[in-house]
DNA sequence: GCCAACGTTGGC
DNA sequence: GCCAACGTTGGC
């Protein structure tokens, strides 16, 4: 199983929107980036467990958990011209942009935020830190297992 | 295939 | 709202 950090903006969609779906799955869908895409379709599989982080916002930092709850399977939004997401250039027979659902697993009690995510000489390889721009990265066991505890301490 | 111009992400 | 970082586009 693999862990990931997945970004997004919480004024659009947060963990407590992933929250009030309960056991519903939310399509992860938007991604438009060939880095983010590759780790989508030929890396994410059903049961990852991602780290869900809140970009854009006040309180930037890692929001709760998701769990992967299907394979990677064509984005439909790429085909649908009114849809924001829609790539002209892409075709059902090429398609070019991938999705996944995700599932709620937890919010923790406080955000685990940039600040302290930079201050913490164990975190200081995440890709987070590394490469700024990317929305969807992995993360490694240690730096998964740090983050939880880092959550659990504030509860 | 290079690279300048442009667009987007995302922290602050 | 600014701007640095960096991905994408398009002319040549």
């Amino acid at each position: 199983m693999n862990y990931w950090l997945l970004k997004t903006e919480p004024d659009v969609f947060g963990i407590d929107d992933l929250a009030a779906l309960g056991k519903l799955a939310e399509p992860w869908n938007g991604i438009r980036n060939y880095q983010a895409r590759n780790i989508i379709r030929d890396q994410i599989k059903t049961d990852d467990l991602a780290l869900i982080y809140h970009s854009s916002c006040k309180n930037v930092g890692v929001a709760g958990i998701g769990k992967v709850v299907s394979e990677a399977y064509v984005d439909p939004d790429q085909f649908d011209p009114e849809s924001v997401y829609f790539d002209a250039k892409s075709s059902p027979e090429k398609p070019k942009w991938f999705r996944f659902d995700l599932r709620f697993v937890k919010k923790f009690s406080a955000i685990v935020s940039l600040p302290e995510i930079k201050s913490n000489p164990e975190l200081a390889n995440m890709v987070l830190l590394k490469q700024g721009r990317l929305s969807v990265q992995p993360v490694k066991d240690n730096e998964w297992k740090l983050i939880c505890q880092l959550a659990q301490r504030k509860s």
